[in-house]
RNA sequence: GCACCCGUAGCUCAGCUGGAUAGAGCGCUGCCCUCCGAAGGCAGAGGCCAUAGGUUCGAAUCCUAUCGGGUGCGCCA
């Protein structure tokens, strides 16, 4: 249920009635109706725009159009009030018992209050963290991991069927340089002196791979030239990265449905088959790009090379393929990947990429635009950086200082669920603070608690009110305006969801949730100041179990929007 | 030079498919705090939504230009 959806049909059916009396001209557009929140709560409790939107294609005047809605609205006893107002708004307020109505529908629905239908199990692949598995995920990482797998949920939630995806990037020449790397750390395993290299990954992690590869393969490659170990460390190096990036993201809660391999692209013919779609479309050709206006590299000359008109599909300029050596370049598999997907069938593609990858976003769409004729969208979020702060300072990160922030210290230091809360309270493309000592702070001003307590709050109440011998009522009595305060922001979740999941943008959830727990936390604090507004009502079983029911209906809607952002909302906060 | 993102209160940031008098937290000012659960509460001040045009009944939101910040820009992924 979706108390805005109910109330707008309901509007539409007045203006479908309006029509049949001769009222209005038949066959109006409402795809621009809305019935919204007004801003201002003194306009009631919410606004219809329909009379400004359907003045001109009626030729009518707003005002009067509002007047004759508001005449058939009135009449629908979950209407109190239908007043015009403004450049023709029409506000509505609504009865009592509409809000009392959604509190009953929160505890009879439970967990699926709020769930949509809206993506009508449209097939979605969301590809997110894809890190070279060259090394632990680092702090990028982890704000890409928490956007990516909450989108991921709150597309589930909004009725899509989702797949969760990382692309390994295994096929390129960094893994190479991991196996080089890993094959130091095995010589090193058996006593020789090594030096680190420019170019070649110093990292500690890798002595333990170096010595596993001891284990596994003794003295083998000791002595021998690359052609003979090259391959098969670069698997086990591999295999290694993605064991423990598979760890590190379970330790922060996600899961992924699938890994694919750019590797397994390789002496396949896929990345052939994706380009000679492309070449089928007339969209391959060999050709010399323009050099870049304004800052030319030092090195530059002009270059025949194999390119994809992307500028047929929106990018700026053509992107070549295969490099002047006749290999690929990086692009080539990503188009055999996204051309995978789009083979797979699925309707929609979302791709979460770090903001340093932004001047990639044109390419992809354009390849994905041109691979899938149009039909299938790709989104592309970017998330911006994440400063790290210790008690207010800048954390410097230094790779060779041996200061570099890892997932696992970040999470090993305040938890996943601060983790994934804290990293949703910013825009994803916004950059985001994340100082350690802040995000436990107990206080108001950190949201993470702050919602947190309020589901505690309400167990502990329930708790109390069980020892008490109350048995919790579903029908709620709402007589402040607190507690319809509260009963108002508990029927916005729904809308909340949809509009959320349709801009692809988690961080909403854990907006909302800071909103609706502020509007508990409010009704609290007034049972402080008037004790007949307090959940357990002192030697009065039967007036506690009515109170029960709306601090029970915002346990359910935080615990569904917490799900869905992945925390693990608390029994108490001792 | 070009592309993308951003520019909203002193600070950090929200702001829905364009909707009415633009919001929150911090900070500031004032009052309250013998309160189911302490990690406080209530109220107030504070804005030319970077700037200038345009679209329309209506623009922080859409379009154009300019200014400022960030990111990226053919053989690194």
């Amino acid at each position: 249920m979706n108390l805005f959806s109910d109330i707008r049909t309901l509007v539409t059916e007045a203006l479908d009635t309006l029509a049949a009396e001769g009222t209005l001209p038949d066959g109006l557009p409402y795809d621009n109706v809305t019935v919204e929140p007004p801003r201002d709560p003194a306009h009631g409790d919410m606004a219809t725009n329909a009379a400004m939107v359907l003045a001109k294609p009626s030729g009518l005047k707003p005002r009067d159009i509002a007047d004759a809605l508001a005449g058939k609205l009135a009449g629908d006893d979950r209407i109190d009030v239908a007043e015009v107002a403004g450049p023709g708004f029409l506000n509505l307020r609504l009865a009592a018992s509409v809000w009392q109505g959604v509190v009953e529908e929160i505890l009879a629905e439970g967990a699926a209050y709020g769930r949509s239908d809206m993506g009508q199990e449209r097939r979605v692949n969301v590809e997110y963290v894809s890190a070279n598995p060259t090394g632990p995920l680092h702090v990028g990482h982890t704000r890409g991991a928490v956007f990516g797998d909450a989108l991921a949920s709150l597309l589930d939630y909004a009725g899509y069927d989702v797949t969760r995806e990382y692309y390994i990037n295994d096929g390129g020449a960094q893994v190479d340089v991991l196996a080089r790397s890993v094959y130091l750390r095995y010589l090193e395993a058996h006593g020789q002196e090594v030096a680190f290299e420019d170019g070649t990954y110093p990292g500690d992690y890798l002595i333990e791979v170096g010595e596993r590869l001891k284990q596994v393969h003794g003295d083998a490659f000791v002595g021998q030239p690359e052609s003979v170990w090259l391959d098969e460390v670069r698997s086990f190096a591999t295999e290694a990265m993605m064991d423990m990036i598979r760890a590190d993201l379970a330790a922060l809660g996600v899961e992924m449905d699938r890994f694919f391999s750019e590797k397994s692209l390789y002496g396949t013919g896929r990345i052939e088959a994706a380009l000679d779609s492309l070449a089928a479309k007339g969209l391959i050709y060999e050709g010399v790009l323009e050099p870049p206006k304004g800052k030319v590299p030092e090195d530059w000359e002009p270059r025949e090379q194999t390119l994809f008109r992307s500028t047929a599909h929106g990018d700026d300029v053509d992107r070549p393929v295969k490099k002047s050596d006749g290999s690929w370049t990086y692009f080539a598999p990503d188009i055999a990947y996204h051309y995978d997907k789009i083979e797979r069938g699925y309707d929609e593609l979302i791709d979460v990429f770090g903001a340093d990858h932004g001047g990639y976003v044109k390419r992809m769409k354009a390849a994905v635009s041109a691979l899938s004729d149009g039909r299938v969208p790709l989104d592309v979020k970017l998330t911006q950086l994440v400063k790290l702060y210790k008690n207010g300072e800048p954390f410097k990160m230094s790779k060779r200082a041996g200061t570099f922030v890892t997932l696992r210290d970040v999470v090993d230091q305040v938890g996943p669920d601060v983790t994934r809360f804290h990293m949703l309270t910013r825009k994803n493309d916004a950059p985001l603070d994340f100082d350690f000592d802040k995000v436990l702070e107990q206080s108001k001003d950190n949201p993470v608690f702050y919602v947190q307590y309020a589901h505690a709050r309400i167990r502990s109440v329930l708790r109390k009110a069980e020892a008490a011998g109350v048995s919790p009522s579903d029908t709620p009595q709402l007589r402040d305006e607190a507690e319809v305060a509260v009963a108002k922001a508990l029927a916005e979740w729904p809308r909340l969801v949809e509009i959320a999941a349709r801009n692809h943008e988690p961080h909403r959830v854990a907006f909302y949730l800071y909103d609706l727990a502020s509007a508990f936390h409010a009704l609290w604090n007034k049972g402080n100041d008037d004790p007949s507004l307090r959940f357990l009502q002192e030697d009065d079983a039967a007036a506690s179990a009515g109170k029960m029911a709306l601090p029970r209906a915002v346990a359910v809607v935080i615990s569904a929007g917490l799900g869905i952002l992945g925390v693990t909302p608390v029994e108490e906060m001792r």
